[in-house]
DNA sequence: TTTATTATTGACAGACGAGTCAATCAACGG
DNA sequence: CCGTTGATTGACTCGTCTGTCAATAATAAA
């Protein structure tokens, strides 16, 4: 009845999505979502332009789709520093370490952290606004509060701590990007912004 | 001879120059390049469409002066903080203050800190990605080798130190746009990525 | 080998946006 | 009040990009 069986249907569905979206992670990391044109996503993917829309119904749903996944995976990375039996400096510490290192060997967080910031500037509809808005900053505000109970960090506002540990971590990113040879600083300096002098 | 003397052409000139580059930075800003039509510059700034051509070139051609504005500014302030009679540790304070300063209360300074992210995650000609590789972290760069000399500042890459600095304030001018109600955190906890232990 | 089903292709349509241009308006010197 | 000059306008052109669709290729069951 069937010429291919479903399960070979649902591989090669499974491969040609990933590869389409693995291609757009770094096409619109590097241009942006407007500036980015399906023909640079499918020539990045090796399909063919009516492919990327038997797979994905638009742009923008490959673009979010991309977004998900970047909050997704750095809140799993966060929780999982969480839940580790160590400070909350040493968490702090931790998460620093994971998060440049990650960037430096140019693994797909870095691309992701750019998908970010590109959600962040694009005058997107409240929709998209709100995934980035995410779990992160409150679990890492947590943490931060419990380090100034320990009397590990600095007093002040722990949401805008957290936002200014994150908002480096972007900038950074941002530059091992856009400059070719920039080096990612000692993990260290972005946990002294939060330990009490 | 002549139906409007030279003078009064050149203040409605001057004018109507500002009047556009005003309402493209804010459109710019907020909607990166490639996002930004034409139609909302001119609308923004209320004027019509075939004026813009007649005081620009292009689209390119207005980014690129609001991007050497945004150089020329930022360096001149760091100039100014870089030349009173403070330590190291006081003309990094002064500038972190400064910034976040402009930035809070919506000065033209918000805005053109996104210009600067914009123009890095273009994919910019690299006459564009030179504009970004501003004489300013060359100064700071100096204040925080004197800074580490006078044993006030952390050992470590003066560079990388300066650029995460820099990455932060332009992560934080991000977020400041992007989110309604954002609240700068305290400058201090900028300089305490700098500061010794 | 035939057939059914789904992946895959590229030509096409429709929309949209950048940049042009001929026409109009405004203002001042004469 | 007239004429000249330059500011100002918006309709138009042209290229490009997104999303559609009919046709083709591939493959495994029958």
């Amino acid at each position: 009845m069937s010429p291919r069986n479903e399960e070979q249907n649902m591989q090669i569905k499974d491969e040609r999505r990933e590869q389409i979206l693995s291609a757009a992670l770094k096409v619109f990391a590097k241009k942006g979502f407007a500036a980015s044109k399906i023909s640079d996503i499918v020539a990045a993917a090796g399909v063919s332009h009516g492919l990327f829309y038997h797979y994905f119904k638009s742009k923008e749903e490959v673009f979010y789709e991309l977004l998900k996944q970047a909050i997704t995976s750095s809140t799993q990375a966060i929780l999982m520093v969480n839940n580790m039996p160590i400070s909350p400096l040493e968490k702090v510490r931790q998460t620093a370490k994971y998060i440049l290192g990650g960037i430096e060997s140019f693994e797909d967080s870095a691309y992701y952290f750019l998908i970010v910031i590109h959600a962040f500037v694009m005058d997107a509809p409240a929709e998209i606004k709100a995934l980035t808005e995410n779990p992160n900053l409150q679990i890492f505000s947590k943490i931060v509060r419990d380090g100034q109970q320990t009397g590990e960090f600095r007093e002040g506002d722990p949401d805008g701590m957290t936002m200014t540990f994150f908002a480096a971590i972007q900038g950074l990113a941002m530059y091992k990007l856009a400059l070719q040879n920039f080096q990612m600083p000692d993990p260290e300096i972005l946990v002294d912004m939060l330990r009490k002098a």
